[in-house]
DNA sequence: TGAAATGTTGGGGCG
DNA sequence: ACGCCCCAACATTTC
């Protein structure tokens, strides 16, 4: 067997497909070319965290990263191949030890634009190709390389629309998949791999239950989601801002572990969407937000915690662990952003409409600077991304690009009865507040003692007082900010 | 991808 | 029939 399995290694050249957030064999660029060079396939995966530093994924997308390796690792074996698993310290040491145990020819992977993934990966593609191995990266994760979009003056755009405006006159990629089977005599099967679980991806206090349950955290789960996205597109306008329905496409988590790629949604969108109207340019513009926010954050790596308007480094925040806490833990008093927090406890995820309005209060009614909710979103989010992190709350905090004015703050009153008007979504978070009427549930303090003890509920211990009352925090915002606009 | 305050308009009730 | 007031509905501006 052995002479068989060295005759194949020495009859065919090998390359490695450094597998990072591209896990789907579908539409992925660095998986075609190295199927296309017709070298046997190492395919490879290093868990390095401690070279991500403080954005090393959190617990909750480390949950998902287990799952979608688990199932990449399901695929490649329906094709005859082994994902190889490697802890490391850094990257660069796994690949130079891997191709030292095997002759490598060629190493693909996808690019991603993270300031610390570029420079990591420079530094390997320089050290590999003076091995005399051939590198090359490949754009699988964005629509466009980020220096492909400038404006006519040649810079980035900081505004999303002519941004967008600019995306559509490109062509946009059209996905394309190659099925691969490699014989059982390749070298890959020899390779020593770390297994799964030493990752220790997964909690080691089984709290993943309404996880699993809420989730399906595969490459099929992310084809299912897809589908239902098209057949409910002619709806999205309607339901993407009902956090009780399942408006959205909640694909976010697989376009950030690239399970699904961005040209594979859009295609789908466009060619199966039978209303060819505003409901696929409605899907469309959030995988364009994407699109935007990658840009941006590549542009200028430092937003991830300072402000991109730099005259924001001196904004006055007010910070307060306690009353971050209590935001945190969903102990507002205000029922639309306590759901919110609760939802993102569990599941790992919160609807859109519902991170506006929770993370606007953290920051103009708490004054709590927005660093501190972006690494809250970072830690429990499953589709934690720091580029969709940096520029959402960089925009409720008003210090982005396309940022809302710092003084448009959301009235969580208003936002609940607009947007939960049958407190479906209020009540499934918060069972406490159950039996009130969908009508007083939206401020549960301004209801009459009767009406209270109606539902079974006592302010202050069933279900908290408001932290802040929504005049005081409104105006604690708009002081705060006409101060610190005066004094620039 | 606000909210609140302020301004404008027009229809209907009513003296 | 007329003018006056009220106020809802909408528009504009201000924060």
């Amino acid at each position: 067997m052995w002479s068989l399995k060295k005759l194949a290694v020495m009859s065919k050249d090998t390359c490695i497909v450094w597998f990072r957030r591209d896990l789907r064999l579908h539409d992925n660029p660095a998986w075609n070319a190295a199927v296309k060079s017709g070298c046997e396939i190492i395919p490879f995966y290093t868990h390095s965290p401690s070279e991500e530093g403080k954005w090393r994924h959190g617990a909750a997308s480390n949950w998902w990263l287990h799952h979608a390796l688990q199932d990449l690792s399901n695929q490649l074996a329906s094709y005859g191949l082994t994902l190889t698993l490697r802890n490391s310290d850094t990257a660069i040491a796994a690949l130079t030890a891997l191709t030292k145990e095997v002759t490598v020819k060629a190493i693909y992977w996808n690019r991603c634009y993270e300031e610390q993934s570029v420079k990591r990966d420079t530094l390997i593609k320089e050290t590999l190709s003076n091995d005399g191995i051939s590198v090359r990266s490949f754009n699988g994760n964005l629509l466009f390389d980020p220096l492909e979009i400038t404006n006519k003056s040649g810079s980035p755009y900081k505004v999303f629309t002519p941004f967008w405006k600019s995306c559509l006159t490109l062509v946009i990629p059209r996905p394309e998949t190659i099925t691969f089977q490699q014989t059982e005599t390749s070298p890959h099967n020899c390779l020593e791999s770390d297994g799964l679980d030493s990752f220790a991806l997964l909690p080691k206090i089984p709290w993943d239950s309404e996880m699993n349950a809420f989730w399906q955290p595969t490459r099929s789960g992310g084809k299912k989601l897809l589908k239902q996205a098209i057949a409910k597109s002619s709806d999205y306008q309607d339901l993407r801002d009902i956090p009780s329905t399942d408006g959205t496409s909640r694909l976010s988590p697989y376009l950030h572990f690239g399970q699904i790629s961005p040209a594979e949604f859009h295609h789908e969108v466009l060619t199966r969407c039978t209303a060819k109207d505003h409901a696929q340019t409605g899907i469309l513009r959030q995988l364009f937000w994407r699109e935007f926010s990658a840009h941006l954050l590549y542009h200028f790596p430092h937003t991830h915690d300072q402000p991109l308007r730099n005259e924001y480094q001196n904004f006055p925040w007010n910070f307060d662990t306690d009353l971050l806490e209590k935001w945190q833990r969903g102990q507002t008093g205000y029922p639309i952003v306590d759901a919110g927090m609760r939802q993102l406890w569990k599941t790992g995820w919160m609807h859109n409409r519902v991170r506006m309005v929770t993370s606007s209060f953290l920051v103009k009614h708490l004054l709590q600077p927005w660093q501190e909710g972006a690494h809250w979103f970072w830690d429990t989010l499953v589709d934690a991304d720091l580029a969709n992190n940096t520029q959402g709350w960089q925009w409720i905090g008003g210090c982005g690009a396309d940022a809302s004015p710092y003084f448009r703050v959301f009235n969580p009153i208003l936002q609940s009865k607009k947007f939960d008007p049958t407190a479906a979504y209020i009540k499934k978070w918060i069972p406490e507040l159950s039996e009130v009427p969908a009508k007083l549930i939206h401020a549960p303090w301004e209801m009459e003692p009767l009406e209270l003890a109606a539902a079974g509920v006592k302010l202050g211990t069933d279900y908290p007082e408001p932290i802040i009352g929504h005049q005081e925090g409104r105006k604690q915002a708009l002081d705060a900010y006409s101060k610190f606009k005066s004094s620039l």
